[in-house]
DNA sequence: CTGTGCATGTAACATGTTACATGATTCA
DNA sequence: TGAATCATGTAACATGTTACATGCACAG
């Protein structure tokens, strides 16, 4: 069954299976999924904390995850996360599922598109700053993707996804500002 | 000022912004609209019909386009919509701006963040299935992009992106297939 | 002793989807 | 004449963000 957009037999909301992940690749508390999610996981899936605090309880209640309160190393006390066995066979079951399309949001290429309004230079100026900000991140994902050993194959293998479509970005620009580069206009 | 997110000046929802972009290309219907965001579009902000159809009513209350009841080359009578004055005036304003980062929604990099969840042949039909899924697209984009004509500045650069977006994903893929199939388990 | 980062939480709001509805027109 | 596609619309729901709130602990 090819079906990878009709396998949505979990009713689970998304973000939920997403900190269950996170959590079964290393426990964490709610403030570092949020980190994570915010750096290491940008290209994957978003959020704010105010969406991931909520979501840890709903699975705790269901029994999916357990917490400890721990001293901070640097900061308050914070309850870390872990996996039970329940947790474990739903996250295992989500994941050999099929996964929808990429749902992606960028206005950046829309602008792009209507690039025929701006002054060459402005244009040009904008699409410089895109691939600075692009190549800043590029260059994190290639530290951390530098900081992982190759056991530590799922995490590496996410951040190869950030590194190639950083670098896909970055192409882009580069092809966008040479068109513009060379318009009649 | 690089203020790449926080140049939010504008208060409208983006879809409205997304909706004048890609009528400024070319006077649309909210059908034809929401199909070109489904397809052409699929890559920048994807959306369903229900979603089209008030924001293009405000649109249009606003003032910045205009509607013609035309007949449908093929099928009933419909709307089609068309930049006003101020409406291009609101647009080029829009496209002067920063963008925000690309929100992106991606469950499937977290399932191959879980893939020691799965036996490895189970992993690689999985990850084959999505490389199918993207090569689609790929062609999809490849096609139209032979369509445009160099002209079509805008239009191509954003199919640009679709190709080079989808290339990047298979080529993660790749990876991906290539590091399970070579690992201990 | 103050600012910064750690850490958590909630309520109001924004935005978009799913599902439900309707009806025209064309093609087989 | 029935299915497929064109074409539009709405209400209930799902999901996530913004803004508001609180407090600890460490470094300068």
């Amino acid at each position: 069954m090819s079906d990878l957009k009709e396998a949505r037999a979990s009713k689970e909301k998304p973000l939920k299976h997403v900190l269950l992940a996170g959590i079964h690749c290393q426990p964490r508390s709610g403030y570092e999924l949020t980190k994570w999610l915010q750096m290491a996981g940008q290209h994957c899936w978003s959020v704010e904390h105010s969406s991931v605090y909520p979501a840890l309880r709903e699975l705790e209640t269901d029994g999916l995850i357990k917490s400890e309160r721990l001293p901070g190393t640097r900061g308050p006390e914070r309850s870390i996360y872990s996996m039970t066995v329940a947790g474990r066979e739903k996250l295992t079951a989500w994941v050999a599922n099929g996964s929808p399309r990429p749902a992606i949001k960028d206005e950046q290429i829309l602008r792009v598109l209507c690039f025929d309004l701006l002054p060459r230079e402005t244009a040009l100026q904008q699409i410089r700053e895109v691939r600075a900000d692009h190549q800043v991140q590029l260059e994190f994902f290639l530290a951390r993707q530098a900081e992982l050993s190759e056991d530590q194959l799922g995490p590496l293998l996410v951040t190869r996804r950030g590194v190639l479509a950083e670098q896909a970005y970055i192409a882009w620009c580069d092809e966008v500002a040479e068109m513009i580069a060379r318009r009649p206009a």
